[in-house]
DNA sequence: ACAAAAGTGTTTGTTGTACACCCATGC
DNA sequence: GCATGGGTGTACAACAAACACTTTTGT
């Protein structure tokens, strides 16, 4: 190959997480300078033969020790003064997981690793202030288009913590009753028959997504 | 900064044009190899301190001769083997034109530059019939999102030629007098009192999209 | 018995859909 | 006068929005 411009490739992950009907986001401590000892979003380099989706995925194990959440690219960034350290183009990723069932981990360059509620972003370190941002547009955007919901949600809920989830990702309040009537007409949302238990108050039915019906329906619909 | 990998990185431009009420696609042929003779997105390499932004409009500029229009990078693409030269990250983008305001020009590792309708793309080099298919979608997703559809029209349009801009996009056919009506509450598509000549039949009333007021409209939506 | 969240229908207004004819122009 | 696309309204169905009370459980 000619002689031609060549740039350091990193991965940046916002995760998203939700528990206590609260969506949090995963940021950490900087262990090491630049803004050491200030808040960002996990990220790392792109080495070797690796696509950036294995970049990512890679980082995502490391910090969550989750191998099963979904994960979507939503934005390249690659201002030339963006890192002091030199130039450094990232591939900003998004990822979606069940906070409940997992522990973060301060993976290598980071002191802390932790559950921050969406509604309490510190400032970020480097230009991450903008990518959480664009991560935030970037999720409503996408939930509206795809089943994206359920990757946050543990593999049976209850109705309730759909809507809260609804309500919580887009800001906004939702009627208890029609969210259900538009829920029941969507058959790829189904009855488990089992039921929440030990709450202090009537136990929920609990509703998973099936995405086969989904799958069917969607292509119904585009056709 | 330490020892780590870096890439060659490369922007390709997808360029939806609109003409003929077709929707078309520029493709150039390369001039060499690999791929010598078949048909490719037009693109090129990011060079020095430019952001993948600016050097996809470098690209643009070349090939369309125009400096405004809009573009959208929609995803990165990062397998291995896309290149056969070696290591190449491509960032992908979209940009919309009035065909009708533009001349193609062969840039220089092209031998042609044309437009071609999207009902019929040819097979195309590298990894690009992946390429043009997200970006056919990534377009869909935007068009709904965002007012894109006068990007792709002259400044003042008949609404016949942006019903069948839809009608071409989305591949539906949709009613001629509910279009109008939907149109006609939407006070940012706004009569510009001149009309079309010329034409064999009936004159049409020449529309215009006003940024101001869609602005004004979609912040109060939103909120 | 009280607190806390689960569950359930009806009415009203808004939006979408289906559908057919006359009009202005160039040739 | 004929071909071509421009322009218009109404009726019905589907969907969205507003709204309050009863049920089940734990303490």
């Amino acid at each position: 190959m000619k002689h031609r411009s060549s740039y350091a490739l990193s991965v940046d992950c916002v995760i998203f997480g939700y528990t206590e009907s609260k969506l949090q986001v995963a940021l950490i401590e900087r262990k090491n300078s630049p803004y050491k000892g200030k808040w960002a979003i996990p990220g790392g380099f792109v080495e070797g033969d690796e696509t950036v989706e294995e970049a990512a995925f890679r980082e995502l194990q490391e910090e969550t020790g989750l191998s099963d959440l979904y994960l979507q690219q939503f934005h390249v960034f690659s201002e030339p003064d963006r890192d002091p350290r030199g130039r450094v183009i990232t591939v900003a990723f998004f990822a979606l997981i069940d906070a409940d069932q997992c522990e973060l981990v301060a993976s290598e360059d980071a002191s802390k690793a932790v559950w921050w509620s969406i509604d309490d972003i510190p400032h970020l370190s480097f230009d991450h202030d903008t990518i959480y941002d664009d991560a935030l547009k970037a999720l409503r955007i996408a939930i509206k288009n795809q089943p994206l919901a359920f990757e946050l949600l543990p593999k049976k809920f209850t109705l309730t913590q759909l809507q809260q989830l609804y309500e919580e990702v887009f800001d906004l309040e939702i009627d208890k009753r029609n969210f259900r009537k538009k829920v029941a007409k969507m058959d790829f949302i189904q009855e488990t028959g089992t039921m929440t238990k030990g709450a202090k108050h009537r136990p929920a039915m609990l509703y998973s997504f099936n995405n086969k019906k989904y799958a069917k329906y969607s292509s119904e619909i585009m056709l």
